[in-house]
DNA sequence: ACAGGATCCTGGGGGC
DNA sequence: TGCCCCCAGGATCCTG
């Protein structure tokens, strides 16, 4: 579910609320995350005051006073709230962090496939996205090595895009619209690609996640910000899940194919196959 | 190197 | 109402 513009979106939300807060206490469902929420981190984070909140790629990280970091992953369902603690607790709550100012921090997740863990400093943070091969945040994005990452690959857009490695924190919905402002077939592939397109893909990546971040994201269905709103951006969804509507350029029917495993929306006048 | 499929899960929607 | 099948903002692992 989340990619960047939402879990940007959350970070924000979620910054002046836990910034200054201590955790109080934790308590973890017994269903099991992605990565299990290991028994030793309720120690390591109770008592702990929250300094930062912030994003890398799709993940959120919570810098603690003692410099141990608590990072959390969205999955496709995931939803992390402050709400009074007072509030009844929903299903699928896997993670609760009792604040001060009868507060709480809930993760949520019917599907599972987030996860939380601890890391002990700032360093073992890093070395962790690094292992994980983590791409460069899609603002700014180096235009050579951009240029060159494209080039290197026989790989279709649409796969280069949902791969963190090569830049982080798109997902299927950003990936589709980005292809769609750039006008680019999202079957085509990498080094097919001229150097004019390339750029233009470099754009509109940029420009598709500044408007999202703007409207607060997507919902689609489970998205929520940090207080549990939903996200506006599902309505100025160019082709995402508007296979069937005409497209927003040219009128022609906006169609839906599977590509690299994902349903990949696109409008077939405007993002030719060939050239 | 890369495509495609299966997997981890739950829930919603469509068809019958 | 119910059942069955397919699908879903992610990521990883395996096969060919």
């Amino acid at each position: 579910m989340p990619e960047l513009p939402e879990v940007e979106t959350v970070v924000r939300d979620l910054r002046p609320l836990l910034v200054g807060r201590k955790i109080n206490a934790v308590r973890a469902s017994k269903h099991k995350l992605r990565s299990p929420w290991k028994a030793a981190w309720n120690a390591q984070v109770t008592g702990q005051t929250v300094d930062r909140v912030e994003r890398r790629g799709k993940w959120i990280v919570l810098d603690l006073r003692d410099g141990k970091r608590l990072v959390l992953h969205l999955g496709m369902t995931g939803q992390l709230t402050v709400v009074d603690a007072a509030q009844p607790r929903q299903d699928h709550v896997h993670l609760i962090f009792g604040l001060d100012g009868e507060k709480e921090l809930r993760f949520r997740d019917s599907r599972r496939f987030g996860s939380a863990r601890v890391f002990p400093d700032q360093e073992a943070l890093e070395e962790f996205f690094e292992a994980n091969k983590l791409g460069p945040e899609p603002f700014g994005l180096d235009p050579t090595a951009w240029r060159d990452a494209l080039a290197r690959t026989a790989r279709n857009l649409k796969a280069v895009l949902l791969d963190q490695r090569v830049v982080a924190g798109v997902g299927n919905i950003y990936a589709d619209e980005s292809l769609f402002v750039a006008r680019l077939h999202p079957g085509r592939q990498g080094k097919e690609l001229t150097a004019a397109e390339a750029t233009r893909l470099r754009k509109a990546i940029a420009e598709v996640l500044e408007q999202a971040i703007a409207s607060r994201g997507s919902t689609i269905r489970d998205y929520v910000d940090g207080s549990g709103e939903a996200g506006g951006y599902q309505n100025s969804h160019r082709v995402y899940d508007r296979a069937g509507e005409p497209c927003p350029r040219c009128g022609v029917v906006i169609e839906v194919l599977r590509i690299a495993g994902r349903s990949s929306h696109f409008c077939p006048s405007c993002q030719p196959r060939g050239d």
